[in-house]
DNA sequence: TTTATACATTTGTACATACAAATATTGTAA
DNA sequence: TTACAATATTTGTATGTACAAATGTATAAA
């Protein structure tokens, strides 16, 4: 009984996310940028103007990339990002946003504001806090 | 205030699922399989025998695919599914699971079931009713 | 200073996936 | 019965991703 329990919820949480990274993907595939890219410019605003490192960016993503490179390749291809050899030391490179980067991220937001409020539309905030204090207690292996 | 934590619960979601894609994934490679290979034989299974067409097992997949044909010719090759051509219908495809599939997802159910105990070890029953209660709720456009 | 080790990124390769177009078969209307 | 539309699957192509090996650079030990 319990394990049916633990079954549907699992498996709940897992179509979740699917639908929810369904949405979000086909918001961004307007602007031309997959999710992974998307997440990799608002990690560089973040920064305020300093560069990150390769493996900087790769912390702060939300799905662990195995190839971080090729994805900000693609944004430098774009002109949303450029990239520095460090100075200090020469293995690392820097990463920064640039202004066209920024114009784009500034023209997604409110949609996906948008597109977050209406995927959450039919829960109250007691309820998205619930979700939020339940789903952190989840554990994982790696 | 309020659209902060609509963020913040969205992004809880994506993670969440993300974290469950990962650990299964890492399951099923152990026996040579991807999640989508896996819910296609646990969907053949679920025909008791009768054999599915390939719009059915696309319609009963967990998250939708867009190429079902190669799924299978992998499964096919792997010996776990065989596929005739329906002969009613002869544009539709028949597709059943081997003994060998099953015998592979006998071996696989236990290790599952444990995997999904373990990641929801830290909550209680309640919170995994709550948890499928409020999901449920999620509002998609696709 | 040479050698070995660790670090940071890049590249090669195989595989997976998305999407559109193509093929094959069936049903239907003129 | 022919032509056209609908259905079911397959294929082509571009792109994305995982994993391992390779490259280049820095640090530390002998």
């Amino acid at each position: 009984m319990e394990q049916e329990t633990t079954r549907k919820t699992v498996i709940r949480i897992l179509t979740s996310g699917y639908k929810i990274n369904d949405e979000l993907s086909s918001l961004f595939k307007k602007f031309d940028l997959s999710i992974p890219q998307f997440n990799v410019l608002r990690i560089l605003r973040g920064q305020k103007g300093k560069p990150a490192n390769l493996s900087t960016v790769q912390e702060h993503m939300i799905h662990k990339m195995s190839n971080t490179t090729r994805l900000i390749d693609k944004l430098i291809q774009k002109g949303f990002v450029k990239r520095n050899i460090c100075e200090n030391n020469r293995r690392k490179i820097e990463v920064y946003i640039t202004n066209s980067g920024l114009h784009l991220l500034k023209s997604i937001d409110d949609r996906l504001d948008n597109k977050e409020s209406f995927i959450l539309e039919n829960l109250n905030i007691e309820e998205k806090k619930e979700l939020i204090r339940i789903l952190s207690k989840i554990k994982t292996t790696q």
